[in-house]
DNA sequence: GGGTCCCCCTTGATCGATCCAACTGCGCTG
DNA sequence: CAGCGCAGTTGGATCGATCAAGGGGGACCC
């Protein structure tokens, strides 16, 4: 089993193995295993002897070899849905972001995988049959999606980013962000400002995420004791359907500031303002969802509503391994609260 | 060796193996491997009857014990550059969609690691040596990166999204847009369209990639003979450099169209138009680089040059299968043609 | 002196796939 | 009828790690 160590800083056509290390250590394989996986085992000095072999050799231990052993492979599976290019999915690409630093702190990597839309469980089935991976995390959790279930019913571990909102089904741990504290925020926003005249744009009826959104604005105009009637509109989430809908709001209601679902709803309600030689801030408020790029880069910024997803991405892990170590997890669910960034359009 | 099958669909608490399946259709493992990796050595009806099982059992191979025996993994590693919320951040994200795609249609799944700023390589190394991955795809190879220069050396399969700019050094396989012949494209287009006066902005000198999309602007203006004294400007990649930019080129060379290194840019100029009641596409063309999302739900859709991601992900899949397979990689590098996206601004 | 711990380390078996060499019919040839 | 080649199949070895037992030796106690 002896081998060559590395020559320079090349890396061999055989890597470094366990039992390479243990014969220039003077140990058995065994206790090299335990130098790298439970250090406490071993008396100091041989520790330090076993380390220092490893370093010299370069060894990594061999992931598959680990993985056949220990069942386990250290990844975790997200499933990554086309390019729809929308301000929506750069928010999940942000929250992507996050989720791979935080696995990564927690020794796990990411691995994506296509959506198929014939088969919207065969990726994950194909995964989790050949054991390919640890968990999952679900991302698209919506209404009458099969994943969650297909899932839970597989006793595949997995932790949702979104609630799910038909809760009679569910029965799966899940990660959310409060839209409608969201919402309550940038309304007390500008209502703080004076604005009492506060319009509402938001998704159509069937989208609960829509709905939990608008009962932020909802409660907050209320519980301000403003009237809301005549200051709603739910429309399709495309710019010029926001444009259209901000037009007749203002035509029909006179509102002096916007709340919307998404930034792209937003941009729409900037254009209607562009259009008629209104200054988005200074005649008219507007404030968006989800602090996208479009948000930041927007000559005259755009104020919205930011969801924590680093957090998000923190929590979602550190309940994984709760999960994978069989610990029980405190809460089936765990919303967070997402924080205002206001820039010049309010 | 007898296990029982899965009961219904639900997941049973150790997988199929190959054994399970082999006694069961009454054959050896080797013939149920076969069955699987090399269906034409088996006569018909045997696989026919392999594959029946195969089905009935639900069985898939386990990852690991086929990556420890073949010393393959089936999977590419990328490395995720942490959010930094610019419009180049964007595009990289729809890169990696079209990675993932296309990674999947070869057999392939993406795996993410997160960059370590203080040690550029660290994630690499560690893959390589515990045999993680097959292969890299590395996004960033700007002059001085020591990625592509430190996989090369130890002999790891890679290929790169983005031209080796100082190549003396680098040896390694590539795929690559043609930045100048996007700006080129743009300039042409604004000259068609009229345009005499047709200023730059781009990004700094040290950078060979704004450099290079410099270039398409400057020969295409050349050889329609038009002059660019005055007309060229570069500065850093945020939108508030491009508004100064734009300003001052607007005051000392009364330029009637700006083409532009990124978007970012390109919503620097606008801002300065929007100040100065310039209506974009009416009084002053603008062009940007990237197509982010920025470009299309702005109110005034932006023009902007759009990589072929999607043709550079499958490009790369192509050439890292040959690299795999040992199989010899016909071109070094290869050089794929952008499109022009035409929208209001031009 | 001898037994009992405990600490530290070693040995053999194992995870589930593929590789390897050998083996079995079967048809054909000399 | 022995010998040979070919296609299909077989059991055993192997990849490199961890798991589960199994020592050896010193300290400590009676």
């Amino acid at each position: 089993m002896a081998r060559e160590p590395r020559s320079g800083s090349q890396l061999p056509v055989t890597p470094t193995t366990l039992a390479d290390v243990a014969e220039r250590a003077g140990v058995s394989r065994q206790t090299v295993s335990n130098a790298v996986n439970n250090p406490d085992l071993l008396r100091p000095d041989t520790l330090e002897r076993v380390r220092q072999t490893i370093a010299e050799l370069g060894y990594s231990p061999n992931r598959a070899a680990r993985n056949l052993r220990t069942r386990t492979s250290s990844l975790i599976g997200l499933r990554f849905t086309p390019a729809q290019e929308g301000t929506a999915n750069a928010m999940m690409d942000r929250f992507v972001h996050s989720l791979v630093e935080a696995s990564d702190e927690a020794g796990y990597h990411v691995l994506l995988f296509p959506a198929d839309d014939e088969d919207p469980v065969g990726g994950y089935d194909n995964l989790l049959r050949s054991t390919a991976v640890d968990a999952f995390v679900v991302t698209d959790t919506y209404l009458g999606n099969p994943q969650a279930a297909w899932l839970s019913q597989q006793r595949a571990p997995f932790v949702a980013f979104g609630r799910p909102w038909d809760d009679d089904v569910a029965r799966h741990v899940w990660v959310d962000v409060d839209g409608a504290a969201g919402t309550r925020l940038a309304t007390q926003h500008l209502i703080d400002r004076g604005h009492t005249r506060i319009a509402w744009i938001g998704w159509r009826k069937d989208s609960p995420i829509g709905e939990d959104r608008r009962s932020g604005w909802l409660t907050t105009m209320h519980a301000n004791g403003l009237s809301t009637t005549g200051l709603a509109s739910r429309v399709e989430d495309v710019v010029h359907s926001g444009a259209e809908a901000a037009a007749v709001l203002l035509d029909e209601s006179t509102p002096t500031a916007f709340v919307c679902a998404s930034d792209t709803l937003a941009m729409g309600v900037l254009h209607t303002l562009w259009i008629r030689q209104l200054a988005p801030g200074r005649d008219i408020a507007v404030v968006g969802f989800d602090d996208s790029q479009v948000a930041q880069v927007f000559p005259v910024g755009l104020t919205s509503v930011r969801q924590p997803l680093e957090d998000v991405a923190v929590e979602i892990v550190r309940t994984l391994r709760l999960l994978l170590s069989h610990q029980p997890v405190e809460a089936r669910g765990v919303l967070l609260e997402p924080t205002l960034v206001i820039r010049e359009s309010s």
